[in-house]
DNA sequence: TATATTTGACCAAA
DNA sequence: TTTGGTCAAATATA
């Protein structure tokens, strides 16, 4: 059985566990708020399970979708612009849920102003590009229409293999205590997409469906730390408003030092989302 | 000191 | 010529 496998049913053997527990309390006890926090509880494991289902849904469409794009030629390459060709040759479709952070390491290499659009677009290479030659892509850009949704769009194949052993390691009942640390937050995520029917697709996800990714990865210890992220990285996903130039930061800096001091058990490679996070976070407040 | 980010400049495609 | 994508030097950070 995966691992993924297995920590779903952990998950929904929680859930169940804390079902039975509440059918006790309402029995036995006349709390109420300890009876709705259980209620929360037992959402956001069923959530959680949800969600580690997606991301399995979401590899299968990778490979699938890479295998339909591999067989085309490359081209003579100018010294500049390796990239370009890429876009032509392996182009990796996230569909669904889990997209935006899929536990490989990005290293922001970019930022430019779009035209037409109020937001500037975020680059970043696999941060094993050159190490271990990965050509992963990923672009990053704030909705125009709805400041809360990030447009991501991943060109490129990973062959670093980085989230090999990434994630999925620990119990999840750490992400039970996480998550009635954090708040109160109950209920389904509401989702936006955007699949176009280009070569290169676009998933734009909600803020919100990023903070329950971020509890579902506070479920685990990251063992794979790969020793070039020792010291751990800081990369603002976007950073907007700090000149007019061609490229243009946000302000965001000290929020995602601060979110990563704070977070400093979880591995570098997951800062990014972090980042997003603590934006949207900002956003709620 | 090593690594990551910022940002102006460069390049190619449209 | 405009625009998007990338490079790489300068800068920031741990």
């Amino acid at each position: 059985m995966a691992m993924e496998e297995k920590l779903v049913i952990n998950e929904l053997e929680q859930g169940r566990e804390l079902a039975k527990r509440l059918i006790s309390n309402l029995k036995h006890t006349s709390s109420v708020e300890s009876s709705k926090i259980m209620i929360s509880e037992i959402l956001r494991i069923y959530q959680n399970a949800i969600l580690m289902l997606s991301f399995k849904e979401d590899d299968k469409n990778i490979l699938k979708r890479s295998r339909e794009i591999e067989d085309k030629d490359s081209k003579t390459l100018s010294k500049k612009r390796k990239l370009s060709d890429k876009k032509t040759e392996e182009v990796k479709v996230f569909v669904g849920t889990g997209s935006i952070d899929d536990g490989y390491c990005w290293r922001k290499y970019g930022q430019k102003e779009i035209h037409g659009s109020s937001n500037p677009r975020g680059y970043f290479r696999c941060t094993h590009r050159f190490t271990k030659k990965c050509p992963a892509v990923k672009q990053v850009q704030r909705s125009d229409e709805d400041p809360s949704i990030f447009e991501v769009k991943y060109v490129g194949t990973h062959t670093c293999n980085n989230n090999s052993t990434s994630p999925k390691t620990t119990t999840t009942s750490f992400s039970v205590s996480m998550m009635v640390e954090e708040g109160n937050r109950v209920g389904l995520t509401e989702q936006t997409e955007d699949i176009k029917p280009t070569k290169t697709e676009e998933v734009m996800i909600s803020l919100e469906d990023l903070e329950y990714k971020k509890d579902i990865f506070k479920t685990y210890s990251f063992s794979n730390h790969e020793t070039e992220n020792v010291g751990g990285w800081k990369s603002n996903i976007f950073q907007e408003n700090l000149s007019p130039a061609t490229t243009s930061g946000s302000g965001m800096t000290s929020e995602i030092a601060t979110a990563v001091e704070d977070w400093g058990t979880v591995d570098s490679c997951f800062s990014s989302l972090d980042n997003i996070i603590d934006l949207g976070q900002d956003l709620w407040s």
